[in-house]
DNA sequence: TATCATTTGTTCGTATGTATC
DNA sequence: CGATACATACGAACAAATGAT
């Protein structure tokens, strides 16, 4: 419907905009300092309130970074550096990843059930599992991530030695799947999500920058699951790399 | 250090905090109402302003989404619904993806130069470049997705059907490389950010979801890049899933 | 070392606009 | 129409971090 009468956007959205184009256009250049709000209210008359909301639209964006004293700085942006390998390699009975990354905290073990997005991927509902959390950072950018695993209860059983040790490493837990007969194979599933306050701590995360979450399942020949991983790293630090091939 | 004096963290953030995890709990369901600002500032005697942040921190949260003159609403989350699955299967000369996406809009070709992230993945500076731009859904969920695919001028010479329909579909240009004596691999890189305005507008996008992307670089059998195809879709309607096979 | 100006962060109050029922 | 709800915008005051004097 052309020529339909439009409400103008908010004035805070159209600063934001601007600002936003200005980032765009390379004006203000990464790591710079954005004029102050004092000199933003000036320069477009508007309230101290108004400028504070534009900006905080900047952040949500992943835009800028504020610095308490300082000023709001234009966030550096690109391809994250820290690469997180997922392709799995082979030879012989061991199995390796392809991020060498190193553990930060030991691995916190507990029992829990398989709750929402676990239960549906491992396709078990309500079952028991072995919870086991590790906090991983990549030693040459210092990128860290969150990987838990799940042993259903029913697997840990017919594989004694995972139940003994549920906080064994991935790459030991094919082996252990592996040895007992399985034949493996994996499905990745890939989404992203705006980090709770707990997360935002752990990860080292700062406003607007989401976080990837990955599922690994690893299952039987029979498609059947048996255990899943879950990796959750910040989208600003690190990126996945899968090889794929044609089937 | 325990004992730590250590300030009192705003108080907006002490009633977002509250809130999630209400919402966590299960206290308010998806689908439900929180209360009104009005009862919210009586509840916690605070400010209109002050409840004001909390609910702007949980709409960054993506916990909830506010609804002019209605309330705020408690979001349902879990995975997303699309499967969008990377694989891609060849059958002799053919190939074919794993998700099959409708055009909601016809291609458009530009010509650019391949810069920032798209020269890195395609290790291509500065190279002209054929620019393919796609608008799909997913018939299904309605899922929309961004597609753009990247031919430099270089490979489009030395297959001329390619400079002549860069417009063509993703498995049709694999299937020419492929004629033309390109032994195929692929590499697939997956990050996340938070959608920029126009992008929003694009792909339905509520507040604090972030959009996935992913970078397909189709290489030669000496890994030299050839094509690069780019994928945004909202993370809340869609996820990646991708098969890993041992090598 | 101490002080001060600058800058962002937090919190209040108030008024008005606009969507929904 | 009116009541309720969220959205926008202004003003004011003080707190806290920073860097230079």
């Amino acid at each position: 419907m052309p020529g339909d009468i439009v409400r103008p956007s908010p004035m805070y959205k159209q600063l934001a905009d601007r600002l936003a184009e200005a980032i765009a256009e390379g004006e203000y250049e990464p790591g710079s300092v954005l004029p102050s709000e004092t000199q933003l209210m000036e320069r477009y008359s508007v309230s101290r309130p108004t400028v504070r909301s534009a900006i905080a639209e900047l952040r949500s964006m992943g835009l800028v970074e504020s610095q308490h004293g300082k000023g709001s700085f234009v966030r550096a942006h690109g391809l994250p550096a820290a690469v997180i390998e997922r392709t799995i390699t082979r030879s012989g009975k061991s199995f390796a990843l392809g991020w060498p990354a190193e553990e930060v905290e030991l691995p916190a073990v507990t029992r829990g059930e398989a709750a929402g997005i676990a239960a549906t991927l491992l396709d078990r509902s309500d079952e028991a599992v072995f919870i086991t959390d590790r906090l991983l950072a990549d030693p040459t950018t210092g990128a860290r991530a969150a990987h838990r695993t799940l042993i259903p209860f029913a697997v840990a059983e017919e594989i004694p030695s995972l139940a003994k040790h549920p906080d064994a490493e991935p790459v030991d837990i094919y082996a252990e799947l592996a040895a007992a007969g399985h034949t493996l194979t994996w499905t990745e599933t890939v989404t992203a999500r705006t980090a709770l306050p707990d997360e935002r701590a752990d990860l080292n995360l700062t406003d607007g920058i989401p976080i990837l979450i990955t599922y690994r399942v690893t299952a039987s020949a029979d498609g059947r699951p048996l255990i899943l991983e879950e990796l959750r790293v910040s989208a600003d630090r690190a990126r996945l790399t899968f090889r794929i091939s044609t089937e």
